[in-house]
DNA sequence: TATAAAATATAGCCAAGGCTAACTAGTTAG
DNA sequence: CTAACTAGTTAGCCTTGGCTATATTTTATA
């Protein structure tokens, strides 16, 4: 009965300046942010498998976990899922390998990671906020955006 | 007992190019995205109800709805979530209102948004890959590389 | 070579963010 | 003014990704 309006400021034709983008368009925008964040963790632990059997030779459990940030039981059961989806082999207690689609997946992140990575650089963000936004970024950036980013980086010095 | 290593290709100094990073500013890498993948949906909505509110005069939960792609009871468990943050203000089966600190939060995400939005544009990306990019990428930029990018948009073009 | 320490695994708990189905309240048309 | 439709809520289920505490296995050391 009594109204409880708070404010409500009318239309009023374009109250803001730029329109809202149609409805179909915008969900687009939000189901593709819900489709990178299913597959983010996977490539971030895929990635940091493949960095670890670079540098050090191989991969252990708890190497994961501290580099993660993250419990040695949380790595465990990650590494589970990372095996049921085909990305991992190990025996029990002993370290990790990629399997041939694991590589895969290592190699094109790490690409992506460091194309996003040397153009915050290039753009002149400093090397420890650029390592920070790169692990963010690198699972939001297109590959429209990723080849201009690659240009960018090349004619703007290294 | 019989060896079941697959590959181990020992450390031989430097394999790879770039090293790792020092393992507790790595782990700090992770913290930050899992930090931001935290607030990035409330932020989301927070902005979203301020965007309808602006260009509809009235954000509905059904709006939110076919907006992000999503049921409406997602939406509705999502607004309990806002009303308990103290973000936003409604009465059952009316439209939402954001409180003091929904609008500021609000204004706060649009800003961010709109400064990785133009930036993307600047640089050369299309219109609508430069939104779905926008989306993801605005909850991992820095305020430093934030900062970079009004610059840059600001020098090249419009 | 026992035994202590370190690494890995498992169990069980929790919160977030999706969903569908069923119910309830508001709004609109006849 | 009632019936039908639309909008919003609630319940209950599921997966993901954290955690702690407790086993178990490997590895190192006395
Ligand atoms: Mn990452
Ligand atoms: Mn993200
Ligand atoms: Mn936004
Ligand atoms: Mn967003």
């Amino acid at each position: 009965m009594s109204d409880y309006e708070q404010q409500n400021v009318p239309p009023s034709s374009d109250s803001g300046r730029d329109a809202l983008p149609p409805v179909t368009q915008h969900a687009r925008q939000y189901e593709t942010v819900r489709n990178a964040h299913e597959t983010e963790l996977i490539e971030d632990y895929v990635e940091l498998i493949g960095d670890l059997i670079r540098h050090q030779g191989e991969a252990r459990a708890a190497d994961l976990a501290s580099r993660m940030g993250v419990s040695q039981a949380t790595v465990s059961k990650m590494i589970r899922r990372l095996k049921e989806l085909g990305l991992v082999n190990s025996q029990p207690y002993r370290s990790l390998f990629l399997t041939e689609a694991g590589q895969t997946m290592a190699e094109t992140s790490r690409a992506r990671h460091d194309i996003v990575l040397q153009f915050l650089r290039a753009l002149g963000v400093r090397d420890s906020t650029a390592r920070i936004d790169a692990e963010g970024m690198e699972h939001h950036v297109s590959d429209e955006t990723l080849a201009i980013m690659q240009q960018f980086t090349e004619k703007n010095a290294r």
